[in-house]
DNA sequence: ACATAAAAAATGAACGTTCATTCTTTTTTT
DNA sequence: AAAAAAAGAATGAACGTTCATTTTTTATGT
């Protein structure tokens, strides 16, 4: 295998190991050793490709960030109008979290706690650029409530998360159905309504 | 002074160092050593009042969500109609949440890690019923939408703890329209609209 | 192609520090 | 004077990181 593809490899298997232990031990209960032994290699290598501790669990951030969003704005145009936009992106978004839950959950965490730096967490949120558009359009057009972007993230997209921690804590499974409930839910959340 | 007194004192300025800590720095990354010496206490003193660390922050957690769920539930009573009642509990939620960020912020970063027993988990969520209550009766009277509660809270109570985060890191500020926009966001998320 | 030497990557063991907890002594209360 | 509470210092384990060596890869000359 070329030597390039083998780095490559490894890099990911850190990653990988490292969002599954911050998952199910949080942060500092995590130790270096561990993802090492997770990811097949030795402690010392782990400082070849990252600086430190926190610069992985940063660069991890950052990496997950990219994945969601590219996930998230996939499909959508902007030539869309802003309720197709909005439920395509929505849609999306609540696939990403069902199917792909280990990488959601990790960002939660990460968006919770004190755990990454700020930099790299003002990083993340640029990629939100897109949706942020679509709401402004939405609120000149008429159809969503004229109301701060905190307020929007707040009610149309963030509940997601808290559906998807309490599915993985509690008996709760989320199916089809719930997710077509939430959808409406979202969405009588921020448009306006005559 | 008594010295009941003197231990109340005591056992409550290590738990609102705890909290106070926690908040700043994140479970793992607050000592022992650092609670003692913000409660000015000695770090051996903290295991006549707790059986260790974990208990220490177990026991904060209970307290301070029966701090919180007292406070939301204090003006609502049983014979009040479903609108009003989830309009005075939901503005005492949010009330909390403004004036008593410390304790609110303490319990968001208990709900999204695994800093917290399960058992101490299941004990947080008991508090909670009345609202349950509200919203079964809701639903019986057609009045709230006939979906899950994990789908009730994500959508009406959850948001809010959202808006707090955000309003703490950045430069974000939650004034008394916002939430008003937040209450009616919240209502229309999980009310038939006819 | 192949052997070989230089360079790079990877390793396991070791280091110094920090932490939760305990032990022994001192102080305060009864 | 006995008992209880509190203290500071001590202990042992665990951690992030680095160091000295070994292994693997790359480049070079035949």
């Amino acid at each position: 295998m070329a030597a390039l593809q083998k780095s490559i490899d490894k890099r990911n298997s850190l990653i990988k190991a490292t969002i599954g232990l911050v998952n199910n031990n949080g942060f500092h209960a995590t130790p270096m050793s561990k993802i090492a032994k997770m990811a097949k290699v030795s402690p010392a290598t782990i400082y070849l490709y990252f600086e430190n501790k926190q610069d992985l669990v940063n660069q991890t951030y950052i990496e997950v960030k990219a994945a969601y969003t590219n996930y998230a704005f996939a499909t959508y145009h902007k030539n869309m109008s802003v309720e197709q936009g909005f439920e395509i992106i929505w849609k999306r978004i609540a696939d990403f979290k069902l199917k792909d839950s280990e990488n959601a959950m990790f960002l939660a965490q990460c968006d919770n706690t004190p755990m990454i730096d700020e930099t790299s967490r003002q990083e993340g949120i640029k990629h939100l650029e897109p949706l942020l558009e679509l709401w402004n359009r939405g609120i000149e057009e008429g159809i969503i409530k004229p109301i701060s972007e905190y307020l929007l993230y707040a009610y149309a997209i963030n509940p997601l998360s808290f559906l998807m921690m309490s599915a993985q804590r509690s008996a709760f499974t989320l199916d089809t159905t719930h997710i077509e409930e939430a959808y409406v839910a979202a969405w009588n959340s921020i448009r306006v309504i005559k």
